[in-house]
DNA sequence: ATCATTGCAAATGTTTTGCATTCGA
DNA sequence: TCGAATGCAAAACATTTGCAATGAT
């Protein structure tokens, strides 16, 4: 399982959550953009042991939409549209329950890594443009075999790695 | 230039300082603590028009005697012994002017990455013990290949990459 | 002698915490 | 209903900045 060539934009699959948005007497925000939650998200939630709430899903929408990674400012701006009154430590809380899902990743970049974007599925890498933020993901992993050989040659048992490749997409390649 | 298999134990070079170490009245500190300055440090301070400082050397001698990453606060503990007057802003400045000399790295973790060693010399990447915070550099970059594939499936101008493996050394497989 | 760098202290920014209230299950 | 999650405000922590004093060149 080391050559599955296929990249992907990451969150291509079709959860949108539109709806009622009430919590907290939330309200003046574009309170319809939370609905019909797919029962995988709730069969997640359910897993962790986690609730299934307005202000997670709103979280997870905006990261899905915006197929790239945003600062924590970011998603709280981003989720304040929907639900006014959502403070900054509930975006702190709730990215890190997601994270726990695995619904989210933390991205590490040059000047720091509080920045998130929707976890990929199964093994993959990201590619992060420079330019415009967006994320696209591939499935190949070239380090199986290298893990394997390093750890001989060191000692370590290798257990996981961290890898990003940086770049520039199509459309930022011209500015 | 693909396989050039060869690790090394980060900051193996011979350049330790121990001298007077006395700026803004520096005293009480193990100020013998840094000395003869190899000239190859120099010149690269020359280079990037920095000044060659007791505490930039400090910095630069602790994380080589480390070879571990380490985090500010650690830094500055140690810089503290040998110039005990040293401020926290000043290891702050100082590790961005050494990251700018690539004298240093940050190190990306789990949990963040205000963490900074000792920069790998070339073009290398690190295994990084999760029990004892080692860090062992490799040369063999495994990327190369798929770089360039990836750049012609995505359309990416791929043009740098982050890759970390992170594992447990030999002394730390049985705690 | 000059000017980058430092130490110090204050300002700013970021993340976490405590607690009463609310809502999802 | 009941406990987990939220909003709010305050606390804790991390980083940056301004400036006078200092020292590397």
């Amino acid at each position: 399982m080391n050559s599955k060539r296929n990249s992907t934009i990451r969150g291509s699959s079709d959860f949108k959550y539109i709806s009622k948005a009430s919590r907290h007497r939330q309200e003046g925000g574009d309170a319809n953009a939370i609905s019909h939650v797919p029962k995988e998200i709730r069969a997640i939630f359910r897993g962790g042991r986690l609730k299934c709430t307005p202000q997670r899903l709103a979280v997870l929408g905006i990261l899905q939409k915006s197929m790239k990674h945003l600062s924590i400012n970011e998603v709280h701006r981003g989720v304040k549209k929907i639900l006014p009154r959502t403070g900054l430590a509930t975006i702190y809380r709730t990215l890190e329950a997601l994270e726990e899902l695995c619904l989210v990743v933390r991205v590490h970049l040059e000047d720091g890594c509080q920045s998130y974007a929707l976890a990929p599925s199964g093994h993959q890498h990201p590619i992060v443009c420079m330019g415009c933020n967006r994320v696209v993901d591939f499935e190949e992993c070239p380090l199986e075999d290298i893990s394997r050989r390093l750890s001989r040659e060191t000692g370590f048992k290798i257990q996981q790695h961290f890898l990003q490749l940086f770049g520039k997409c199509r459309e930022c390649q011209v500015p």
